[in-house]
DNA sequence: CCCTGCAATGTTTTT
DNA sequence: CATTGCAGGG
């Protein structure tokens, strides 16, 4: 069979075309992994494209994963199985990270550089805010790791961070983020950012080199490109710089990441950036029935500055979308159980085909109470990592050490644990030590401690004789008074880390040595005594790491001779003795791996892995993007909850709310359930809530109330919206929208073809009655009233549900007041208002 | 120097 | 409501 034979018409397009830029804006559930596989496919088989020469990024590793997957399949199918392992398919971060490995001493860092986690680097700021004799205010050390954050999103490093300081505040955070990458060097490691903007800088500096790279990868893929920040997109550049092609999946409404520093400019502006590109529209949605399309559709249409797009399917009609309000939050986990019990018991639906959507991940407990207690499995996608538990941290700290014994982050997290008698006053006088020249590192103030006088391979070597302050001096006698117990708990630690290093080199086996380290350590004695009731599970927990480890020793070998990186990370390595060792590859690729790969939790019931129909999914509305399920619950539908809005002056963040539930909503093929709760526990205490403005949004043609639900309509909320609160914003949402009650022009919804304020829009359909002081006519509207309408509850297509407060006039014609649950007080003419009753 | 008990404080979203 | 940080006794 073709190669392309089973793609549409503009699909077809897309996957075809070979030679430069390239745009393709794939509406949500258009087929777009399957354009970007098949173009793959396409390249290799058809024109004779080296597997070598192709490079497909994307955001997460389930992306990767998912596509190499079917690159893998597409390939096998036709005639060409051994190309797969030619072609790179690497999220930015571990692409990031795989340059930097092999460039690292032309960035400042060595071979086996660390890689931080928020954790981590949490942990650098408070104690280089301490070191600085900084307030210990949470709130500032968060503001500086949203300022460096930035600065790395935008790929900017401290000196032009230096420059772009407008005010003393970000002339003094620039300082602050000196330092701190300062820190980071020393430390021989880099954080999320750096795995962008280390390589962006290396590239900078050496144009030849990125010139080299835009060669091998002649032909370059980004998904989800509309979730890019100006870092990734520069560094696209760079490796574009040769043959500039670059074709790039994405879908505006889509955006989700803006608080991460990704920016929508970036697919907008593409074919300004590129006057040459294709551009290829896939608009048919294979996905989700014509109701699940428009209620996405009244959801997104609200927002400015949209690509003009219309999502189609020829699934007409469909089930109406299920409401359900409960009283509190614990009654609505308990309806979502039952719901999802019910049909699984009538074989309606998998457990596999089921999904539960929440706004945070703190809303999933009680779900994953009530699930339980029906007894159905489930599956946590997200939340609170393996990775990051305590117990795993620990042993991957002492890992990392015997990698990269400067790694100071990790050593003071586990200098003391288990107990060595070396506290915090300890480790503040080695900290000091560390700073005093002929020392340099911790490990050198623990060997002038000490006494031993091993250097670890890897520490910094730079002995430069002048006379020391009276700091160092300070430094030096402090190290000097430090007590017996603790220097023979040092000593412990030293050769800890000296025997795990000793067996890296010497054996194979990573479970093996992890096994007897975890045993020489006394690591499970330590967790019975310091852990009561959980100690049992961290132990599993840490069994389950070693048992993580073998599995990943036994694919490693083909990972690592995957695509362009073939051998190369070993060349670059080989002037070192450790790197001699196989387990030290290994133990370096899991490290790698550990730190990018975002593995959901368990569930509880994981042991009968292969359960018949599988298990209900449970994630965030982030989690779900770029997936698909038959039936979606998005639960906790309330205003403040989801939209979730933190900086009330800032529109853009109602918009982006906007786009997650566009998101969420187009996750569902055929049902959706959407609920929410009158009342819900926040910090222990139950809060009124009122119903999500986006639920409102949606023309109630589309949805019908549960039966069983507490409330009849979606009219329950309790206090009166303030409308005055966010002029701005509501302006903004009614700005762009096509206009009233016609159906949405999709080739007006650019930004500035705008058509109406909702006073502009009054003029259109009644002229006569416009007014900005609407007072004084009340009395009169009020006698002059149909009488039928009065305190009615009335549903508008675009501003959902409302209850009648006033009547002017008779018949079609006639101007109602009518207060909106989600928009405040409007006049409409009847004939565009539904009466419920 | 370590452990226990109390108080304060906080929740987006993820590579 | 939880978790995390901090103060004071052992």
């Amino acid at each position: 069979m073709e190669l392309l034979g089973s793609l549409n018409p503009p699909q077809r397009e897309a996957a075809e075309h070979v030679d430069g830029p390239l745009l393709i804006l794939a509406g949500a559930g258009s087929g777009k992994t399957r354009v970007i596989t098949h173009r793959v496919a396409h390249l290799v088989i058809d024109r004779g494209v080296h597997p070598e020469q192709i490079l497909a990024v994307t955001f997460t590793n389930k992306a990767a994963g998912e596509m190499r997957e079917r690159v893998d399949e597409l390939l096998k199918e036709h005639g060409a199985p051994e190309a797969s392992a030619g072609v790179t398919i690497s999220t930015f971060h571990s692409l990031g990270a795989r340059l930097l490995r092999r460039h690292a001493d032309q960035v400042g860092l060595t071979w086996s550089f660390n890689i931080y986690d928020d954790g981590d680097q949490a942990k650098l700021i408070r104690e280089l805010m301490d070191r600085a004799g900084m307030d210990r205010d949470r709130s500032h050390a968060r503001r500086l790791r949203g300022f460096i954050e930035r600065m790395k999103n935008r790929g900017a490093p401290p000196d032009r961070a230096h420059e772009s300081a407008f005010n003393s505040e970000d002339e003094e955070n620039a300082y602050f983020y000196e330092d701190y990458q300062k820190a980071l060097r020393r430390s021989n490691c880099v954080d999320f950012g750096d795995l962008i903007m280390a390589p962006l800088e290396l590239f900078r500096a050496n144009p030849a080199l990125a010139a080299m790279y835009s060669r091998q990868w002649r032909y370059i893929m980004v998904d989800e490109f509309q979730d890019t920040n100006p870092a990734q997109y520069e560094l696209l550049a760079h490796l574009t710089s040769e043959y500039h092609n670059l074709a790039v999946v994405g879908d505006d409404d889509q955006a989700i990441y803006r608080w991460r520093g990704a920016t929508v400019a970036n697919i907008l502006g593409f074919e300004g950036e590129f006057p040459k590109a294709r551009v290829v529209k896939l608009e048919q949605n294979y996905r989700s029935t014509q109701v699940i399309l428009d209620a996405a559709d009244d959801v997104i249409r609200h927002n400015p500055s949209r690509r003009a797009k219309k999502l189609w399917t020829d699934q007409e009609g469909g089930d109406p979308i299920k409401v359900f309000t409960a009283s509190d939050d614990r009654e609505e986990a308990q309806y979502v159980a039952d719901t999802i019990r019910t049909k699984l018991s009538a074989r309606e639906v998998e457990a596999d085909d089921v999904a539960i959507f929440y706004r945070t991940n703190a809303q999933g407990r009680l779900f994953e109470e009530q699930l339980r207690y029906a007894g159905i499995d489930y599956e946590i996608v997200g939340g609170m990592s393996f990775y990051q538990r305590a117990e795993i941290k620990d042993v991957l700290a002492y890992l990392k050490i015997a990698l990269n014994p400067v790694n100071e982050v990790d050593i003071l997290r586990v200098i003391n644990t288990p107990s060595r008698s070396v506290g915090d006053a300890t480790a503040q006088k080695l900290s000091e030590g560390a700073r005093v020249r002929g020392i340099e590192t911790l490990f050198g103030a623990i060997r002038f401690v000490t006494g031993a006088d091993m250097t670890f391979e890897g520490e910094l070597e730079l002995i430069e004789p002048s006379p020391r302050t009276s700091d160092e001096d300070d430094a030096l006698i402090a190290l000097d008074k430090i007590g017996g117990a603790q220097t023979t708990g040092l000593r412990d630690f030293h050769d800890t880390i000296q025997s795990l290093r000793d067996d890296l080199m010497h054996y194979d086996s990573l479970a093996e040595i992890m096994r007897q380290f975890i045993e020489r350590l006394n690591y499970f004695d330590y967790l019975d005594s310091k852990f009561e009731a959980e100690s049992e599970d961290k132990k599993r927990n840490v069994s389950e790491l070693v048992n993580a480890i073998e599995e990943f020793e036994r694919d490693w070998q083909q990972d690592a001779t995957e695509g362009v990186f073939k051998g190369a990370d070993l060349l670059a390595e080989s002037a070192s003795a450790l790197s001699g060792a196989v387990a030290v590859y290994k133990l370096r690729a899991f490290l790698d791996q550990s730190a990018l790969i975002q593995a959901g939790s368990k569930s509880e019931t994981e042991e009968d892995a292969d359960l018949l129909g599988g298990r209900v999914t449970l994630m965030t509305v982030h989690g779900s993007k770029g997936l698909e399920f038959d039936t979606v619950f998005m639960v906790g539908m309330e205003d403040e909850v989801f939209p979730s809005i933190r900086d009330k002056t800032d529109p853009e963040e109602e918009h982006e709310e906007r786009r997650l539930a566009y998101v969420a909503i187009t996750r569902a093929k055929r049902h959706l359930f959407v609920t929410n709760a009158k009342r819900r526990r926040v910090y222990g205490q139950f809060k009124d809530t009122s119903p999500s403005r986006f639920l409102l949004d949606v023309d109630p043609s589309r949805w019908v109330i549960d039966p069983k639900s507490t409330s009849r309509d979606l009219d329950w909320r309790p206090k009166r919206r303030t409308p005055k609160a966010k002029p701005l914003t509501d302006e903004d949402r009614y700005f762009s929208d096509g206009g009233p009650d016609y159906s949405f022009d999709q080739s007006g919804a650019a930004p500035d073809q705008a058509a109406a304020t909702e006073w502009d829009e009054f003029a259109q359909v009644a002229p006569s009655e416009q007014g900005w002081s609407s007072g004084g006519g009340h009395d009169q509207e009020e006698e002059a009233s149909g009488g039928d309408l009065a305190d009615k509850t009335v549903t508008h297509t675009r501003f959902g549900v409302g209850r009648v407060e006033a009547v002017s006039g008779v018949g079609d014609k006639a101007v109602v007041t009518v207060r909106f649950a989600g928009a405040g007080r409007k006049k409409i003419m009847r004939r565009f208002l539904k009466v419920l009753g």
